[in-house]
DNA sequence: GTTAGACTTGTTATACCATAACAAAATCAG
DNA sequence: CTGATTTTGTTATGGTATAACAAGTCTAAC
């Protein structure tokens, strides 16, 4: 990933609370100090953080320490778009086009855990087409696929050279 | 699902258990009591089942009733690939095609359940290229689309009438 | 047939993921 | 201010999965 590491990431970072800010004032949902909180704690990398993971650095800020506090604050973060769960990890990604209408689709590296979001509308009507093929009519979409990305396979031939 | 629903189920567990055995065989893998029941067990039909409902089938039976003892039969019967894991649901489905090296890509029904297998070479290939665009290596796939069923778009219809 | 090694199962304990239910506090609209 | 709504606190519980080590079983070589 090495168009993505070399990136200054407080950018992402403050573009996606303010993003987020816009789109809870024109939605007139409360973007909370803990959900505010939440979601620049998963923004802190671009792997996926576990609902335990983020429960722990919360309760470091002295936020309350049970998980409904953190589940409340990722479910309203899924629904107002702005975070993702990665279901073959049972963890938790920022979105950085939360204000496009999209599905999740995701590149997961094996080796050093990042995620890189894809979007392929020629795949989502290719899917379309296929449920349709079978009678089946397409609600929701799980697209999850892992491997190595391009600076781990780097890494990889370095060691073997 | 129609012609789903409508099938000789039991062909679909004998056919499956047939597989098994010849595939355990070939690869010198024991196909032993728990495992067996464990594969029949999940085969009772086209749902997904989770870990725990199957271990307390298990226990019935006079199996150990303690967690090990199933996820050692699903691992096994996973890496054989007897069984894929239904990531959205925690949850275990037998392969109808256990005998061919394939992706489990599947369509998931909201309503009754039932999940259907199905194959698509041209969405693996656009996969694998999109994943190279971005320099990625493709190792594993998770495709859960989830919606209606022929038959339960069927219901609703009937339902609205 | 005995024995050593590999594989499989038993057992206990624990970690991790997620939600139910109800009480208290904060916020907002009228 | 006040009542309604939303958000947060708190306790308890349910669901998913693995670690670690002991005991039993199978296999193949001797
Ligand atoms: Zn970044
Ligand atoms: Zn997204
Ligand atoms: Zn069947
Ligand atoms: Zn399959």
């Amino acid at each position: 990933m090495s168009e993505e590491n070399a990136h200054n990431h407080n950018d992402c970072i403050d573009t996606a609370l303010a993003t987020a800010e816009t789109l809870c004032l024109a939605q007139g949902q409360r973007l909370t100090k803990v959900r505010r909180r939440a979601l620049e704690l998963i923004w802190e990398s671009h792997r996926p953080l576990g609902a335990y993971q983020l429960l722990a650095k919360l309760a470091e800020e002295g936020f309350n320490s049970a998980p409904p506090t953190v589940y409340r604050a990722l479910d309203f973060l899924l629904n107002a778009g702005l975070i993702h769960k990665v279901e073959s990890m049972n963890a938790y990604l920022g979105c950085a086009h939360a204000d496009k209408e999209h599905k999740g689709y995701f590149l997961i590296c094996d080796e050093c855990h990042n995620v890189m979001e894809f979007d392929y509308q020629d795949i989502h009507a290719s899917l379309v087409a296929k449920a349709a093929q079978h009678g089946f009519e397409l609600r929701s979409e799980t697209i999850e696929l892992t491997g190595l990305c391009a600076d781990c396979r780097g890494m990889a031939a370095e060691v073997r050279a």
